[in-house]
RNA sequence: GUGGGUGUAGCUCAGCUGGUAGAGCCCUGGAUUGUGAUUCCAGUCGUCGCGGGUUCGAGUCCCGUCUCCCACCCCA
């Protein structure tokens, strides 16, 4: 045997036992999307390296460390999307969707960083995004969050809870961050290395930190919240009494920051204490600056991600039921010309009645292994066709999931006698 | 990048102080000459993560390396 080929650390294989719960969640957020008028937009999940570093920020740890950077073969710097707000906002530039018009979109894909992997964090991670361009007003700011109560409720999650931030325009928030260097300066002494070249790279970041030590400082530290323009106070407080009316619960959290530099006032986080360190299930805010600074128009722009991954194990935890995508009807045919009609009754099976799944078995194998099989397979029904069947042009139907006793039905029969027995099951 | 844990059959795991591997599940066949999910019987499945070292002898001890898990960091 040659040497095993193993898979990229940090990138893992999803089996077929797992797909149906990634289907079931996959297609609750579509559907919702789609209800409140987003629309799908497929981008490539490869873009310019430069495209990343102007969006998400030199200095960002994403830029600066994560980033799967290389060159093709014509020297250009290529990256795997590390997130996709960059690409869209490039995309709907490039193909003219900002161009007097407002968007309501939604996308979703696999993203990639260079990370160690550990619980909820992954080298490819899938995220579910939405993005709204055009809009100024609270009131879109509310219906993106309202958008993601809902699909919590209807994913069965609970212990989620949102928190809320203000970041101000970039001009309150410059401000604000000279007042943070000049605070933190002032008591270098008790920072990091780590956190002291923070200071002068990346002061927001600051707040974020986990060190015991630091809490002191950080909770003495000024507030952005007081630093805040009136415009984009009056923005907050209209979004906070939005959710209010809607009856979302929330907390300000006035170190909330996020870590992409392209955010501008709201700011919000969907957060759990149930998976282990990474806490964020969704997040996203404001970037009302970012479409003018990859070369478009100034427009208006919010958005949000959610992690798959982490979504999956919120999922798995809340034990919501997920349809299993099994077969409705199992064939069982012994015997080689049973074998052949099956295959042709089944066509006509699935012709008349595109509505149920119906697996025939293959491979041969005695009634004993097939009906075995067709149990496994989930299916509510068999449809037996042995030599005696055959000779009589006659099909078994046997309920696998009730004690009904075996029936004999004529082929010109079966579609009805099939269609009847799964729609009173 | 730093730290802790881990790796034995497809899966979950056992294997005491070194003496060339075992259970359950799964799968296949049978008990029932054409009927599953229960029961009973039988059978298949391993370069013990990889490389090196110590030893007469290594799954077991030592070193290196990789994977996976968890935390720091960072983020969805």
């Amino acid at each position: 045997m040659n040497k095993k080929i193993t898979g990229i650390r940090g990138m893992s294989d999803l089996l077929p036992d797992e797909t149906p719960l990634w289907q079931f969640v996959e297609g609750v957020l579509r559907r919702i999307a789609a209800g409140y008028g987003y629309r799908e937009f497929r981008v490539p999940v490869v873009e310019r390296s430069e495209l990343f570093k102007r969006s998400i920020g030199e200095v960002t740890d994403i830029v600066e460390k994560e980033m799967y950077t290389f060159e093709d073969r014509n020297g250009e710097s290529l990256t795997l999307r590390p997130e996709g707000t960059a690409g869209i906002v490039r995309a709907a530039i490039e193909n003219g969707l900002l161009h007097n018009q407002k968007q309501k979109l939604w996308y979703t894909g696999p993203m990639f960083r260079y990370e160690k992997p550990q619980k909820g964090r992954y080298r490819q991670f899938h995220q579910f995004d939405v993005e709204v361009f055009g809009y100024d007003g609270p009131d879109i700011d509310a219906e993106l969050i309202l958008m993601t109560a809902r699909m919590w409720q209807e994913l069965g999650i609970k212990d989620v809870e949102l928190q809320l931030n203000s970041l101000g325009t970039p001009a309150s928030r410059t401000a604000y961050r000279d007042r943070l260097v000049e605070y933190f300066a002032a008591h270098r002494d008790s920072l990091d290395d780590e956190n002291r070249d923070r200071l002068h790279r990346n002061p927001l970041r600051l707040l974020d930190s986990k060190l015991p030590e630091m809490q002191p400082l950080i909770a003495a530290a000024p507030q952005l919240t007081d630093s805040l323009d009136t415009v984009s106070a009056e923005h907050f407080a209209g979004l906070q009494e939005l959710l209010t009316a809607a009856g979302v619960v929330f907390s300000l959290n006035p170190r909330l920051v996020r870590g992409l530099d392209y955010y501008t006032r709201t700011v919000f986080e969907w957060v759990t204490d149930k998976l282990g360190a990474q806490g964020a299930v969704c997040a996203g805010g404001r970037y009302d600056g970012l479409v003018e600074q990859l070369g478009g128009r100034p427009t208006p722009a919010i958005g949000w991600a959610m992690g798959l991954e982490r979504l999956i194990e919120m999922v798995k935890l809340a034990e919501t039921p997920v349809p299993a995508g099994n077969p409705d009807v199992y064939l069982v045919a012994v015997g080689e010309a049973a074998g052949r009609q099956a295959l042709l009754l089944a066509e006509d099976l699935r012709t008349a009645l595109p509505q149920y799944g119906i697996e025939v078995n293959a491979g041969g194998g005695s009634f004993k292994s097939q009906f075995k099989r067709a149990d496994k397979s989930g299916a509510r029904l068999a449809v037996i066709l042995g030599a005696d069947e055959l000779a009589n042009e006659q099909a078994g139907l046997k309920n696998l999931r009730h004690e009904t006793e075996q029936q004999t039905v004529a082929w010109q029969d079966l579609i009805a006698a099939i269609d009847g027995e799964l729609t009173t099951d």
